[in-house]
DNA sequence: GATACACCCTTACGCAGCGTCAATGTCAAT
DNA sequence: ATTGACATTGACGCTGCGTAAGGGTGTATC
């Protein structure tokens, strides 16, 4: 049995338009092509095509679906699972979001305005699911779910005045720590009020200070890349720096 | 306080590529533009920003979100509900291909090869998985569950020659019903025989034919535009036709 | 053999939401 | 005066096709 574009696309549920562009990118070509130029298609390729398309059911691009059948070296389980995980990932995330949606609505509805406050709850809210999405599990890991949770409470009871004083503290740290860097002792004076501010950065977000804690989260700007990014933007190697500033300061501190 | 492009991103989240793209597409203008070409941003952007980041976080259109905060008469909540109805598919969706995945990759740990007839077997799934997903809820509605498990029992039961068969009957169908429909007469020999072509063809997916199930499924072409646009492919008003002859062609068996 | 009609071809723009050069101008600090 | 970090506009690229435009083929019918 033969096929032009349009009868495999029938067969197969796809467009003439999707079999010419799988031609296009190597994906799926014709068995032959007639001397009038028509693209004539086998039974091997009704095949393939199927294969195709359980793929591209799954969601895996066409480019990972041409490795997959093409190579045999590639290692379809693991890409398979590798893909697993993306969507599971995508699939709590529209879970979280129906849920963000939900509580919107039902303000909404309740005929709550947002008045510039709310709004800035909202914002902070929001902040903090940021940081939940980002750092939590690392978070959580580290400092248990109970010093999660009284950051965040502690978090919504800010009043705007005091985010903003946090987030201009959290700018002149960024700042004297570029200066810090440039001095290159970490024990020097400048680098120990950089520790001095992260402290006091810090002491607005969590209900307890622990000379622990602030080493164990100064360590964690270094061991985790999208910490590390952030900081290094101060300078390069500004997280090892801070962390090195911080151990000192936190030590110093221990003293008395 | 007055923001750049790039301050504003990192306040929040964004790159200064996105403010541009945000500007150029008029979602979020510039509190005024300085001397030398800078955008400057103020408070009022930086929480219609967050705004925007709050919808866009739930998936919502660049273009569906500028309605959203511009124009107040816009149903927010409607447009939310929507969204929601959006996000549970996509969800679902997400679950379903997870499962697939799963059994695809048990099967491939598994040791199990795809030979050729296992891959027409996992064909068939689709198959029956596609129509389960395009037509499973008006058909289960009309027929019950019990009718479309068997249906699907049975094409699970059909060998891949069969299959072909069935398949070959589908495209003869198609063929003949064209024909029948310029001769205009449902009630004519060439429709009659299309007619009994479709009853044969049925024959492969149904366990058990009544011609008042042929008939309703013949309305059903007629009512569902992908039914109908399916076989209206055979000419124009071919679903209407194909339903006449079957009225006349069950009536006609009915005598017996 | 002309006509109609369904099908085939290539070429190319459009979509969403930016990422990513390129080429050039500006601001703050040294 | 010179860096170096930032700013600007402009333009192409990415995914996976949909949708014309403009023109050739294949087959049935008059």
């Amino acid at each position: 049995m033969e096929y032009t574009v349009m009868k495999l696309g029938r067969l197969a549920g796809v467009s003439a338009r999707t079999l010419r562009y799988y031609d296009e990118i190597g994906l799926l070509k014709p068995v032959r092509v007639s001397t009038s130029g028509y693209r004539v298609y086998g039974q091997a390729e009704v095949d393939r095509l199927q294969q195709i398309l359980f793929y591209r059911e799954l969601d895996v691009g066409l480019d990972e679906i041409g490795k997959l059948l093409s190579d045999p070296q590639y290692d379809a389980v693991e890409a398979l699972k590798a893909h697993r995980r993306k969507l599971c990932e995508n699939r709590d995330r529209l879970g979280r979001l129906i849920g963000n949606i939900d509580k919107t609505i039902a303000m909404k509805e309740g005929g709550i305005t947002m008045t510039d406050a709310e709004r800035f709850e909202g914002f902070k809210q929001n902040l903090i699911d940021e940081n939940e999405k980002q750092y939590g599990k690392e978070v959580r890991e580290k400092y248990g779910n109970e010093r999660v949770d009284k950051s965040n409470e502690k978090l919504k009871g800010m009043s705007e005045a005091q985010y903003a004083a946090a987030q201009q503290l959290g700018d002149d740290l960024i700042n004297t720590l570029g200066r810090a860097l440039k001095s290159g002792d970490p024990s020097g004076k400048l680098a120990q009020e950089t520790a001095d501010m992260h402290r006091r950065w810090l002491s607005y977000y969590w209900d307890a200070y622990s000379g622990e804690a602030h080493l164990g989260l100064a360590q964690m700007y270094v061991d985790d890349e999208r910490f590390r990014a952030y900081y290094n933007k101060a300078g390069s190697g500004a997280a090892v720096f801070l962390r090195d500033a911080v151990k000192i300061y936190t030590e110093k501190r221990g003293e008395y």
